[in-house]
DNA sequence: TAGATTGTTAATCGATTAACAATC
DNA sequence: TAGATTGTTAATCGATTAACAATC
């Protein structure tokens, strides 16, 4: 059933959501858990355009791809849109993820509630510092950055958050990859070499901001 | 002339980027940014390709849109291609950005390189907790959140960074904008409702990793 | 020369938008 | 009923890709 909404054309298509589609889901799905947070009950199509910069037309396009989840003149339900996008997103259950490197940006990111929020838990961190080793962050002890590649493997870890200098970001890169981890985030500036069955979402706020002074200054 | 040859229709267009290429360019000025850092010379739309999972034809076509860049047969010369670039997004000079938040997070972006290797000089940091006041911060002296909105007016400072915890965020982006802030980078949870001119980019690894775990699970 | 890589064409596909009837 | 907002159509625009001649 849900195949055959996905692919609206008889005969046709993928059951797979496009990147575009999958992206946007994603940020509707942000949306609506802050805005449960902050005790709404209903949102419209327009309020979360406000939101997101995407557009009202496209974001009930992209949900009417999958049902029909609201209602003409009153809006989205937020509980119920929340639970129809984790469905699509195959997002409901709870996913593990390594982090490495608790410094000050590892730290800021393991004691924020923003993976917790979205079912995403922090398994493992490490770092290379002895005199952090056994410390608590976030609720989980730091490990020796040495038995990274058996921990991972244990818990079946596949993704990975890179929180180290740029100078180390390759060199754990590797031992992720080898421990099984399939999808990196790059905190770190360095460019990754990696397989190609492993995917790197580098984060770089530099780059966001040197592309959004551009259609400031123009 | 160079109006021109972003408006290939004759009479036609704007001499302004689409916001898909601005975007595109500046992952390619960060590839190029550190592949020079690594003591490379040249580098061929394929390799920028395997950094930015942007399509190589893509890449090429970006760039002969504004001039013949690359030597066939050889590739790009990082030198120069971060040159032509930085002229294209209007990036070569110094801008100046005010960074809110001097918690752990606000402590690793102010401490991190990868603003000051673009250009961007971090010009103010500020911090509500007055033990921190007077300490310094990646070069920076952290003032008093209630001096803000007369600083960043001094300063004539158009990005702000958030980097204060959710409960606090709106507040300082009501400042920033009457301070005369145009585009707010967000790294807490919180919404932010601001004018419709002012631009609010929101970082969230959460989001981008239940897009990226979508396609592994798929 | 032989190999590599650009610049460019042409074709396709998905994103974007305005507009509006349906309906809560 | 009157107002609001969805779901959907239709038209346009930009992104994406393969392919390949040009040329270093």
């Amino acid at each position: 059933m849900l195949v055959m909404l996905q692919s609206p054309v008889p005969g046709g298509a993928p059951d797979r959501l496009t990147v575009g589609v999958a992206a946007r889901l994603s940020r509707y799905l942000q949306v609506l858990t802050q805005s449960k947070k902050m005790g709404k009950e209903r949102i419209s199509s327009q309020e979360i355009a406000d939101y997101t910069n995407i557009n009202a037309t496209q974001i009930r396009r992209d949900l009417s791809n999958f049902g029909k989840f609201g209602k003409r003149g009153v809006g989205y339900s937020i509980d119920s849109l929340l639970a129809e996008i984790r469905k699509i997103l195959r997002t409901q259950g709870q996913h593990n993820i390594a982090l490495v490197g608790a410094g000050r940006l590892g730290q800021a990111i393991a004691s924020s509630q923003i993976f917790a929020e979205h079912g995403i838990n922090i398994a493992a961190v490490f770092d290379s510092d002895e005199s952090k080793i056994g410390h608590d962050i976030g609720g989980a002890a730091i490990e020796d950055e040495r038995r990274l590649k058996d921990v991972v493997r244990d818990k079946n870890i596949v993704v990975g958050v890179l929180a180290v200098p740029a100078g180390a970001a390759q060199k754990v890169a590797d031992d992720l990859v080898d421990a099984g981890v399939r999808i990196i985030f790059n905190y770190s500036e360095a460019l990754l070499d990696v397989p190609s069955d492993v995917t790197v979402h580098t984060s770089n706020p530099a780059v966001e901001l040197l592309h959004a002074l551009y259609f400031h200054l123009t």
